[in-house]
DNA sequence: CTAGGGTTAG
């Protein structure tokens, strides 16, 4: 103690520069705590000697507090140091405005900033995106005169690719007369943060022109974005850069390189580098994990955090990746498990980690939990709202949805997401006013150049049945993606324009674009519907040439193409060439079968598809029971629908009920088909009556038929196909002022009804006829041979079945209109025009009648001809006056 | 003064 007592001022030199020195080399809080009490002792307080070291200090081991109260010692001060240390101190600390605070206070107090002042300032500024305040001290920087600091400039380019604003960024850059590593690294991290790849890769080449030597910031700044980009090479360039002047064994870069790989799912580069690093951290775990998870190696993934786990404990990000595997999973039990975790580790109320909490939720099913979290959330940013929305969309909760995305508007979070979840919600609908409604918001809120929305616009006006509004969309578009031209391209093709989408193919591959599995699949349904199997072939050589035959949905879609184009055997042929089958293969070969009257090979596949593990739904239901119905195999059917609900515990919805009705009226089973409607627990609609009522029709039970018009009528249906089944009833009847008063009824609801058409392609060419047409190539030869057939007919002891001429007119002219039928012309046309012996191919729109069933029969043996017809539900090959559909049609 | 890892959609 004698030593204080001195005045001698060599003694106060040797005290000053020993405190100094245990300052310095103060290697913990304790330390620090213990030495700042000396000075206290010492009555030295409120000396600016070692404040300024002392708030630095503090500011290291993480304790602003004590930065604060040692400046508020010495304050108020005109020194300098003492500003800019705690300003440092406070930016260190994340104290962004406290520390912009003390900046303005220094410059009220009229103390002048210097060199070391600004660094700071820009960083707090670039921290909040306070762009106001970032140019105001930018403009201090010039008016004192430092315009040309290394350090203050490096400082204003990170701060203005903080702010998103990279030509002013530049401009510094530019104008900076002097430049180190650091500047060039500021600037590619800039364009990388921001998504510039591109331009982030051209500085950094810019750089090593320049003779810069890349350091592990120069690197970590640029991989990003070499991941950003279309070829991995040039992030193998830099990776072999990284090797070469041996930067690998620093962890961030080694980072930053699995992150690299793992964004063009080089899961094996990936898995080396991860394995070769000598030093990991949290980060390397949760980039190895989240790239798994990008793999969809989710379970993986968790197996990975288990793992870690031992080694590392997980961090709020590790939990997050975890989570959203759970979600993908829909494990929700583990997913509870993790959301457990992170509550016991503290980690609440992050934005990020909460959404995906609301995703994993409604991923997993559990949407009160997600609700549970949204509403406890305190700070909640777009993308909450989407994952709630969304979630509830899911779950077909369109009303709930729709009142939270009334709420978000007013908090005005909607972002170009929410439009294209709300546009998807529309097409899923078919709710065109809806549609409609957030066309108008995109519109306000200026999204209508997003090429995504844009995208799923033209898709929501096609399925909502609008596709001028569609094309307007698309031709008002300055560029299009594969997406948009997939997206139009079926679109066309769905609504029977099948010019223009064969026309749109053209163009787009023109403009350069390839088609992929998408293109593939919009197009053939065109053939499908045409029947057109050549174009059909042409389209599979072209998949064979783009090599997307592997490719499950395109197989899938080859085999409805084939089987809708009458052959069968090429559909069975893929079916067997294809190495993955899922659920929606075997259906379509069900539905196959079905469609050729297949029944007993229907349900072989069907228990085929049970033994290889593949669960059936709904839609398998609805093929096996409508394939059963189509061969009269009546008690398979039913054993098929008991199956469904006691085995699989699917609960048949309305559709699986129309089938039942179907198969059981089809075989004649009228009363016990009427019995089943009455037993069922949901409220029969038109398609379970129409079912009935078509039977009825072709069996000729007009009592029972009359009674279901009537109830079919009372539906108020919008679809003219059970009105035209009703009026056809009340025809037969001779009831004609019903008859007309339901055409009026049609009329009025704005209904039109399909006009019947067959087609037949001969030589390369489609020939399409109408009903009663007259105004086609070789009419009267048509005629003629007509008349011929019907003589011959009648020889072999065919009457027409009158019943199927639904005018109030007299006998013969029925005669005349049955005959008009447009299949029989497609018919009578192709006789003409191959050779005899020649199998025919006719499409028809509509389903045949009776009446036209009975003379295909009969031409098939007078002439001598294998007649395939396809109607709007499925084949009938007839051959020897027999068809195969045995006449459950 | 500069660097790396997590969420929603067509």
């Amino acid at each position: 103690m004698k030593i204080f007592n001195t005045s001698h001022e060599a003694t106060h030199q040797i005290l000053y520069s020993s405190i100094k020195k245990a300052l310095s080399s103060a290697s913990n809080s304790k330390q620090l705590h213990k030495i700042h009490s000396i000075i206290l002792t010492l009555g030295l307080g409120k000396s600016v000697l070692f404040s300024g070291k002392l708030i630095s200090k503090y500011a290291q081991f993480k304790d602003p507090t004590s930065s604060l109260s040692v400046f508020h010692r010495v304050s108020p001060t005109s020194n300098v140091y003492q500003w800019n240390s705690i300003i440092r101190a406070l930016t260190h600390n994340g104290l962004f405005s406290k520390a912009l605070g003390f900046y303005t206070q220094m410059r009220k107090m009229d103390v002048l900033p210097d060199k070391y002042t600004f660094p700071s300032v820009a960083n707090s500024c670039a921290a909040l995106v306070d762009i106001e305040m970032g140019k105001v001290v930018h403009e201090n920087v010039l008016d004192m005169g430092l315009g040309s600091d290394l350090y203050i400039g490096n400082a204003l380019v990170d701060m203005y690719a903080r702010f998103g604003c990279l030509a002013e960024a530049l401009k510094v850059f530019d104008g900076m007369p002097e430049r180190d590593v650091v500047s060039w690294n500021t600037l590619i991290s800039g364009y990388s943060a921001n998504g510039y790849w591109e331009e982030a890769l051209d500085v950094y080449n810019m750089a090593r022109m320049a003779g810069i030597m890349p350091d592990c910031y120069t690197v970590s700044s640029v991989l990003p974005a070499c991941g950003g980009l279309v070829d991995v090479k040039e992030g193998e360039v830099v990776h072999c850069l990284v090797e070469k002047i041996g930067l690998h064994s620093d962890v961030v870069v080694s980072n930053g390189l699995l992150s690299m790989y793992f964004k063009f799912n080089r899961l094996l580069d990936a898995r080396r580098i991860f394995d070769e690093m000598v030093v990991r951290d949290t980060v390397s775990w949760n980039t190895l994990i989240c790239g798994y998870s990008q793999m969809e190696l989710f379970k993986e993934s968790i197996l990975l955090f288990m793992q870690m786990v031992n080694k590392f404990e997980p961090d709020l990000l590790t939990i997050t990746s975890i989570l959203c595997a759970c979600g993908h999973l829909h494990d929700l039990e583990f997913g509870k498990f993790v959301h457990e975790y992170m509550k016991r580790s503290g980690y609440e109320s992050d934005t990020t980690a909460d959404n995906i909490l609301i995703d994993m939720y409604s991923k997993c099913g559990d949407l009160l939990a997600s609700r549970e979290v949204f509403d406890r959330m305190i700070c909640r940013d777009s993308v909450s709202w989407n994952s709630i929305i969304n979630g509830y969309f899911q779950y077909g909760k369109y009303d709930e949805a729709v009142k939270l995305f009334r709420i978000m508007k007013i908090d005005s979070k909607v972002d170009s997401i929410t439009c294209v979840m709300l546009l998807s919600a529309s097409t899923q609908l078919a709710d065109k006013d809806l549609g409609k409604k957030i066309h108008c918001d995109v519109t306000k809120l200026g999204f209508d150049s997003d090429i995504i929305i844009n995208n799923a616009m033209i898709d929501m006006y096609a399925k909502c049945g609008q596709i001028n509004d569609s094309m307007k969309i698309f031709e008002y578009m300055k560029t299009h993606d594969r997406v948009t031209w997939n997206t139009i391209i079926t679109a066309c093709v769905q609504s029977g324009d099948f010019t223009l989408g064969w026309k749109l193919i053209h163009q787009m591959r023109t403009e350069g674009l390839r088609p992929d599995a998408a293109t593939i699949l919009g197009i053939l349904p065109m053939c499908f519907f045409l029947a057109a199997k050549r174009q059909g072939k042409e389209i599979h050589g072209c998949i064979f040439r783009l090599g997307f035959e592997t490719d499950v949905p395109v197989g899938n879609a080859l085999i409805e193409m084939y089987s809708k184009c009458g052959t069968l055997t090429i559909s069975l042929k893929v079916f067997d060439c294809m190495e993955v089958r899922d659920l929606v293969t075997w259906t379509t070969m069900i539905s196959a079968y079905g469609m050729y009257g297949e029944g007993k090979k229907a349900l072989r596949a069907f228990a085929e598809m049970e033994a290889s593990g593949v669960i059936p739904d709904h839609v398998a239901f609805v093929a096996i029971i409508y394939a059963c119905s189509h061969s009269g195999l009546v008690e398979e059917g039913l054993a098929s629908f008991d199956r469904m609900k006691k085995i699989y515990n699917l609960e048949p919805r309305i559709e699986h009920y129309a089938c039942v009705v179907d198969l059981l009226s089809r075989s004649g089973l009228i009363s016990k088909a009427e019995e089943f409607i009455y037993s069922m627990p949901l409220k029969p609609d038109a398609s379970i009556w129409g079912s009935l009522l078509s039977a009825c029709r072709s069996c000729g039970n007009i009592e029972v038929a009359q009674r279901v018009s009537e109830r079919i009528l009372e539906l108020n249906s919008n679809d003219t196909g059970y009105y035209v089944l009703a009026s056809n009833v009340y025809a037969i009847l001779g009831k004609w002022d019903q008859v007309r008063m339901i055409r009026k009824s049609i009329k009025a609801r704005g209904l039109k009804k399909d006009p019947g058409c067959s087609w037949i392609e001969i030589k390369r060419r489609l020939y399409v006829f109408g009903a009663g047409d007259k105004f086609f190539e070789q009419f009267d030869e048509v005629n003629k041979l007509l008349g011929i057939i019907s003589g011959l007919m009648a020889k072999e002891g065919y009457v027409a079945d009158l019943r199927y001429v639904l005018h109030d007119i007299e006998e013969d002219e029925k005669k005349d209109l049955l005959c008009g039928h447009s299949e029989r012309l497609a018919i009578a046309f192709g006789l003409l025009n191959t050779k005899p012996g020649t199998p025919l191919q006719i499409m028809k729109n509509l389903r045949v009648c009776g009446d036209c069933h009975t003379v295909t029969k009969y031409i098939s043996m007078i002439m001598q001809r294998e007649i395939l017809v396809r109607d709007a539900n499925r084949f009938h090959n007839f051959k020897d006056g027999i068809c195969s559909c045995g006449d459950h049609w």
